[in-house]
DNA sequence: AAGACCCTCAACCGCCTCTGC
DNA sequence: TGCAGAGGCGGTTGAGGGTCT
């Protein structure tokens, strides 16, 4: 069955043929694809509006970057997918000419099993239990229904993988506000069994909060480790204003020094980064650029959440992500322990 | 040589969000 | 406010080529 967009219409499926191709990029080439649902009839191709779309994004556009991937975009995949989960157009967006698809696909292909084979849940990147690696190695054999979703078999059951897409609102926990926590409880929650797969969608959870409803509200004197790093940089974070200027000199000393840098620089509005590293604006200007100042941090409405900003230095709020939910990630073990200041 | 099996990846499906009316 | 269309996205499929037995 087609999609509603050209449901009326007789479309061809599968393989594209080089004379359809050639058609489409004449038509992009000469006049732009402007509504896509408009190009099949445009182009002259017996095609799908999304099927064109699809076709061009991912095989036909001009700065797309073809061949094997490189052991660094690798590495960045990974170090992505630990932050982001399965958020393959994100990730797709720190690889420059590399598409959503073919990250998923080389995802699916080749790192994953990869993971495994070291040990790794492809999904927490956390090391496997011992019970879990034998299962997911039988799944390499043919005894294994391969058609099973890798996660499903870790969770023992494909409704659990389903149920973890879901994510949960985030409910911040009224006693601590630290984001710098114990270790030990993060081992302590391992021990107890939480679920790391639970915990990954809560923080994404969390992450709707960060970026649709609240304020963060980080209290003075908090470190945030960035583990990430090759050589671990403690941030000093405060609301006082009092260290904002040391913020961007040691996000800045960061990225030179990670692998990672390339990675988690912000690729929609590079303008922010650069501004991340300036010194900081004060009062009336935030108010100038339609800033809220409540909190430690802020984050602009629903509509805007490219740049949030931080006691006085702009961030690109994806990148104020990228750095601090790896120290979440780490430093927390369960939504109980983890204080957040949603007012 | 041939069939079975495996792997890759282009393409599709269905769902969600956004936007305009 | 609700609806419909368009675009975007992640999950999944299946064709086709490669490898194994």
């Amino acid at each position: 069955m087609g999609h509603h967009c050209c449901s009326k219409q007789k479309v061809k499926r599968g393989l594209w043929s080089p004379e359809e191709d050639e058609k489409l990029i004449k038509h992009i080439t000469n006049h732009g694809h402007g509504c896509w649902s408009s190009v099949p009839k445009l182009a002259g191709l017996q095609r799908c509006g999304k099927s064109c779309r699809l076709r061009w994004i991912n095989y036909l556009r001009p700065d797309l970057r073809r061949g094997s991937f490189t052991e660094h975009e690798e590495r960045t995949i990974i170090d992505v997918h630990r932050i982001l989960g399965n958020r393959w157009a994100q990730i797709a967006k720190h690889l420059p000419g590399r598409t959503d698809n073919e990250v998923k696909n080389f995802w699916n292909s080749c790192i994953k099993k990869k993971l495994i084979a070291q040990g790794l849940d492809p999904n927490t990147h956390n090391l496997l239990s011992p019970h879990q690696i034998p299962i997911l190695n039988a799944n390499n054999s043919k005894n294994i229904d391969s058609t099973k979703p890798v996660f499903s078999i870790i969770n023992n059951t494909s409704t659990q993988t389903k149920d973890a897409k879901k994510v949960q609102p985030f409910r911040p926990h009224s006693d601590a506000n630290d984001l710098v926590m114990s270790h030990n409880l993060y081992e302590s929650s391992l021990t107890h069994g939480s679920s790391n797969l639970n915990y990954q969608d809560n923080i994404l959870g969390l992450k709707n909060d960060v970026r649709y409803q609240s304020t963060i509200g980080f209290s003075s004197q908090h470190l945030v480790e960035l583990e990430r790093a090759k050589m671990p940089i403690l941030l000093p974070l405060s609301s006082s204003s009092s260290q904002p200027l040391d913020f961007g000199t040691a996000v800045q000393s960061w990225v030179a020094n990670s692998d990672l840098g390339a990675a988690f620089e912000p690729t929609r509005r590079p303008e922010a980064y650069e501004e991340m590293l300036q010194p900081p604006m004060v009062g009336q200007e935030f108010v100038n650029k339609g800033l809220d100042l409540r909190g430690g941090g802020v984050v602009q409405s629903q509509t805007n959440v490219d740049m949030g900003s931080f006691d006085g230095c702009n961030i690109d709020l994806e990148f104020m992500e990228a750095a601090l939910m790896p120290t979440l990630y780490t430093n927390v073990g369960s939504l109980d322990q983890l204080a957040w200041d949603c007012n």
